[in-house]
DNA sequence: CGTCGGAGCTAAACCGCATTAGTGCGAGCA
DNA sequence: TGCTCGCACTAATGCGGTTTAGCTCCGACG
């Protein structure tokens, strides 16, 4: 009797003391699913990974019996062998204080998602307070194995980045824009059409002075954005100013609007990076007894429920955030999986019109 | 010369390749900590753990040999053969096309990351449909051995969650408030006691008509401030409605603001469930003819850029969403450790007055 | 009719670390 | 002097998979 103990086609066995203190259930392994079926464990892993080394019939009896036992893969035990760890890395450097409404974030995410759990990987994330954590955080996540690869977002001007995930060998994709040291491939979007097709449509308003108010001017998008508003309004010989830089919040949004709008001939359209800004914007013009869009016409970049709290409702340059985060996982899935690395320019973004643009005043 | 082959005290060798078709460089190991100390592995492993058996010379050594080599642990085999993840999970579950305005979300996970990162753990963070694809996911998680615990938000009033998480074993953390079923330990901010603090500080400046706009009525915490109203406004004798619940959506704002001062003997304070419906009802007011403050005060549950865009600014409840973030993972990681479960109540939340609330118009 | 080859399967090694069961040695003690 | 005990350390095992090297059996082919 006790001769059979162990090798019987049992299920999941006592449970042995797993030196936590409390004893966690034994869950089944191959072991089980070997013993159940009849076969060695190695017979398992073939049929269980479609790889060949067991006939049809064994395969569709294992997968029979791998799924009567409900049989997961043991993440790490995989992890280890096939020295993949089935996860993509994001890190966000932010300021904990500067942590504020990101109606991009969570769409960026869940697209990505889309793609990732379909491909059996998860997403490590982390929130650091800048950059140098986040660079810190990458060696540590290489050196533990613990990601694949890693999603970089914001890119700059002079990123320190993209030199590091080359030293480490860490597959990475950059979001956002190919920076100047270009040697790690890239997903961005058409930032220079979009902003061409805003002045385009300003100017068809009958639009002629028209002003930018960006963002961070680190960031290679808004670099991209800051060069073609000025390619543009050159198009149509229109005498702007250069835009002028902010850090995204309300009230960089709302200074720098009073301050152009103080100027002798001030902006009839003005053009804001994002949706908080061009709300801050708003307020200003009210205050000063300029009524939108009859005065002045604004434009936000982004568009949120922010963009629809507002009187009048905010024209705004709607994209597909969730697109846009399944191809930038895809993309990088594809790296891991050994693809030649090359950068990918995603769709252009659509301008919505809504109330808060007109044709100008009359002079 | 032959026998000293792999013996000698050298780093990293050779890179095989690794089944990929790409080899990578390979990582330096406890071994090759091991042969150059010239101790056993496991002398490294005792080392490098802080457990006895090793003198404190030789652990010096070791440490420092690691710390040349630039070693870091293999998370699957440590995940492996500790049978522990070092990962928590978080889920949202949450409709694609809903995802809209977060400024609680970053905070929240900042927070956690705040505390999950001096513990080694990681975040394994997922956006989902809904709750069925949620509960899926933590099956899948659980039985792939990816994480130890998982962070539960948007506890409900009939939650299946909770039972599950029991049944499978996996370790849990509430965040937002024990259930019917309380069998999970949960964490929750004092809705009770802010709501309290709120009517008081209307009633205060003298309102005595007052509404609440609340949120999802499922959600374990809505529930919890509606009662708060219904037994605030009852301490004073106030003859008000009950609260009306809603989607949290800005329509949805709107309609109720609408509905609320269109009836007779209409409400001179409105309380909102979050920013965005609290902006939305300024614009109603405003549509109506009506002031705020002067003909009706607005407060709004929750602080963010929102209540700072609006004109006049808003009255709003502001809480520390990281400090939530942080005592939360706390929790769940003493869970994880064995510890007993419990209930915690955190802070109370702060209201913070700006302009959109002032004494009732004169009747 | 011998043998060659492939299909189907098993045994064993390995991934990197933790842990348990020894082993050798010097100090303490009777 | 002999014996025990504890310390510092090593050898071996296991975690749950994947993968390589064999091994056996059978049919086809020369």
């Amino acid at each position: 009797m006790d001769s059979l103990r162990g090798t019987g086609p049992s299920g999941p066995e006592a449970q042995p003391p797993n030196g936590n203190g409390r004893s966690r259930p034994r869950r089944t392994t191959i072991r089980d699913i070997a013993r159940r079926a009849g076969v060695s464990e190695s017979a398992v892993s073939f049929a269980l990974n479609n790889r060949p080394g067991v006939s049809e019939d064994t395969r569709q009896r294992i997968l029979g019996v791998a799924k009567e036992l409900s049989w997961h893969p043991n993440s790490a035990a995989r992890a280890l062998s096939a020295a993949r760890a089935g996860t993509v890395g994001l890190v966000f450097a932010r300021p904990a204080k500067t942590l504020g409404i990101e109606p991009f974030f969570l769409q960026l995410v869940s697209g990505m998602q889309a793609v990732l759990s379909v491909r059996a990987s998860a997403l490590l994330f982390q929130v650091v307070e800048n950059m140098a954590a986040e660079m810190a955080l990458y060696r540590q996540w290489w050196s533990e194995h613990r990601v694949d690869g890693v999603l970089v977002v914001d890119p700059r001007v002079d990123d320190p980045r993209p030199a590091l995930l080359v030293e480490l060998g860490l597959p990475a994709l950059l979001i956002g824009g190919p920076t100047s040291t270009g040697t790690v491939p890239s997903i961005w979007a058409d930032d220079t059409g979009a902003m061409a097709s805003i002045v385009d449509y300003l100017v068809g308003l009958g639009h002629r002075r028209i002003a930018h108010i960006a963002g961070l001017p680190e960031l290679i998008h808004t670099k991209r954005r800051i060069d073609s508003f000025r390619a543009a309004t050159r198009k149509y010989g229109l005498s702007t100013h250069d835009s002028v830089a902010t850090d995204y919040s309300d009230e960089a949004g709302a200074r720098e609007t009073r301050q152009l709008l103080a100027e002798p001939g001030p902006p009839t359209a003005i053009i804001y990076d994002n949706d908080v800004m061009a709300v801050a914007g708003v307020g200003v013009a009210g205050e000063l007894g300029l009524s939108v869009p009859s005065d002045l016409s604004v434009v936000a970049w982004d568009d949120s429920v922010l963009c629809r709290l507002t009187h009048p409702q905010l024209t705004a340059l709607v994209r597909d955030t969730h697109a846009f985060g399944s191809h930038a996982a895809q993309q990088l899935l594809a790296l891991i999986e050994g693809e030649a690395p090359h950068d990918v320019e995603d769709d252009v973004p659509r301008l919505e019109p809504r109330g808060s643009t007109a044709p100008p005043p009359l002079p």
